[in-house]
DNA sequence: CGCCTTTGACCGGCGC
DNA sequence: GCGCCGGTCAAAGGCG
């Protein structure tokens, strides 16, 4: 395990296994790329110390500020009486050195099975103490990152509840100025009902407005809107919902009033523009998913009726349009359609949230989308310093190799794709970088991938980029996690210390969710082998979802 | 018989 | 205004 990683760290540049060196990470991630380079070539250039020069400014402080006993040679050598804080480590770089120089401990005439028996052992020491400080290390950064988070979405719903009282104060004001001669009374009772009932109106009220004129049913529909709408985001049990929507017909369903992709501009125009616009997004969020697989559908343990099929325009293959029947009403759509370029990919996009209890099967897939969703939705705010974060952001992640993830602002949707096309563990993706769009405005940043795992690409065309990536990094952190505890033995090219660091976390702060997405994974990548012959993706379980055609094929 | 797929029509957005 | 395009609807037919 840790040879795997310090090979790793040799062979590449812009790998970023710090392992013995570690920097101050920003929330659990390395986003000084300078840096990392420098502690590739500080650690595995044993000769080449000009890395302290370039190290000297920045890292030796962190390192003693941290604790981080670092000593270079000339401490080593020179200073004997080292505290036994430092000895460990010491006998480390004094390994490192050696390793490069070839000299010191064989000329000196002391024996080499003693100096490895002790190499050996001061590396065991000096990894066990680097664990430990790791873990205490990602404690700390869990603790920030969830408070961060949480201020965030405290914020958020502050920043809403306040533009839904002055929209709702304007509102009132208006009424009044056209109705206040007839009769005050009722301008008072809209007022109060403004104020208590309406705020959570204004949640749901975001399909076809003014075609109630039932009060009960408006109230009824009211509930179970709103309650569908500040839930959003997360699976949600709503079987009454369903059975209610049974009853009611597809007009009156909650899907027509969420599921109205095109429709969305339309309600733009009334005078609620901000919570619409997050509305907006939340509708448009997707998660685009690809996979090789010779099978009309991947499995994902849903069912879905297909309700459409078209020819897109650019690809000869058919776009099947698919809703999930799990439960009448349920929001949750998809989009499945082959690669125009190679048609053993399949791409599927799915839409929405689902509103009811899944199968197992179904959860894996479901909650990777409606995390991949919520990391989309978590960046519809907009953000004065965005820019400035983005481009910090940006900077921080281009330098990295082969496995990368992509913020795309080109796309028509904010889309999360998950790539499940990678073919050789350990290949550089070519075809993914000619996927990327040079001309577009899009970040990389490093995904620890490798193998057969998702080259995650979070592609983003909302303008609000900054906390999605706060998130896109904080859910990559979860993917390196699976990563990182299934393969220890595999050396990756990308895997970093602070990788491992946030990986660490991502596994403390949420283990059901990094659970799931492994399941999620492993279940794809299972079904989406190119070696697995046709229809792998299939399930066992008992999902009627795979009957759709492809013509195409 | 119920559920599903198929498929042409329809609708709305968008660009010219 | 017109046409293109993506997305959805809904009638018709198939299947178990």
């Amino acid at each position: 395990m840790d040879k795997g990683w310090g090979l790793t760290l040799e062979n590449s540049s812009s790998d970023k296994v710090g392992f013995f060196k570690i920097n101050k990470p920003v929330f659990g991630f390395n986003l000084s790329p300078r840096l990392n380079h420098i502690n590739a070539g500080e650690m595995f250039s044993c000769s080449e110390y000009p890395a302290d020069e370039k190290r000297g400014m920045v890292n030796e402080v962190d390192f003693f500020s941290e604790k981080k006993p670092i000593v270079n040679k000339e401490n080593s050598q020179g200073d004997n009486s080292m505290r036994t804080e430092f000895v460990v480590n010491t006998g480390l770089q004094l390994v490192t050195a050696n390793a490069g120089s070839d000299q010191s401990t064989v000329d000196d005439g002391i024996s080499s099975e003693f100096l490895e028996d002790k190499r050996a052992k001061n590396e065991l020491a000096q990894l066990q103490v680097e664990l430990e400080r790791m873990n205490a290390e990602n404690q700390c950064l869990k603790g920030m990152l969830t408070q961060v988070s949480n201020s965030y979405s405290a914020l958020q719903m502050h920043l809403v509840t306040l533009m839904q009282q002055q929209q709702q104060q304007l509102i009132s004001r208006t009424e009044n100025s056209h109705a206040h001669e007839v009769v005050e009374a009722k301008s008072e009772e809209k007022k109060q009902e403004n104020n208590g009932t309406i705020v959570p109106r204004q949640f749901m009220e975001l399909g076809p407005s003014g075609t109630k004129a039932d009060p009960m049913d408006e109230l009824s529909h009211s509930h179970s809107s709103s309650e569908e709408r500040t839930l959003s985001g997360s699976p949600r049990n709503n079987m009454e919902l369903a059975s209610r929507d049974k009853a009611i017909g597809r007009e009156e369903s909650p899907e027509s009033e969420s599921w109205a992709p095109n429709k969305a501009p339309k309600l733009m125009n009334s005078s609620k523009p901000v919570e619409q616009s997050i509305e907006a997004t939340m509708r448009k969020a997707r998660v685009s998913v690809r996979a090789r697989s010779e099978a009309p559908m991947i499995s994902d343990g849903c069912q879905w009726r297909k309700y459409g099929q078209k020819m897109a325009k650019g690809n000869p293959c058919p776009r099947a349009y698919y809703r999930c029947t799990m439960a009448v009403g349920c929001p949750v759509r998809k989009q499945v359609q082959r690669c125009a370029e190679d048609r053993t990919i399949l791409i599927t996009t799915y839409e929405g949230t689902h509103n009811h209890p899944l199968p197992p099967a179904a959860m894996t897939m479901a909650s990777t989308t409606s995390a991949a969703a919520n990391m989309l939705l978590s960046g519809s705010m907009p953000s004065a310093d965005g820019m400035m974060n983005t481009n910090f952001l940006a900077r921080a992640m281009l330098p990295c190799s082969s496995n990368m993830a992509t913020i795309s602002a080109s796309a028509p949707f904010p889309t999360v794709t998950l790539d499940l096309t990678a073919q050789n563990p350990n290949a550089t993706l070519p075809n993914y970088h000619q996927r990327i769009n040079p001309a577009s405005n899009q970040f990389q940043f490093p995904l620890p991938a490798g193998l057969n795992y998702p080259n995650f690409v979070a592609s983003m065309s909302s303008p609000q980029m900054p906390q999605f990536l706060g998130q896109a990094l904080y859910n990559q952190s979860k993917f390196s996690g699976l990563q990182v505890s299934q393969d220890n033995n595999i050396h990756h090219p990308s895997l970093s210390h602070d990788t491992l660091s946030a990986a660490t976390a991502a596994i403390t702060a949420d283990p059901n969710f990094t659970a799931a997405l492994a399941a999620a994974i492993s279940s794809i990548i299972g079904g989406s082998h190119p070696n697995n012959g046709n229809n792998s993706t299939s399930a066992p379980s008992s999902n009627n979802n795979n009957t759709s055609s492809f013509q195409g094929n």
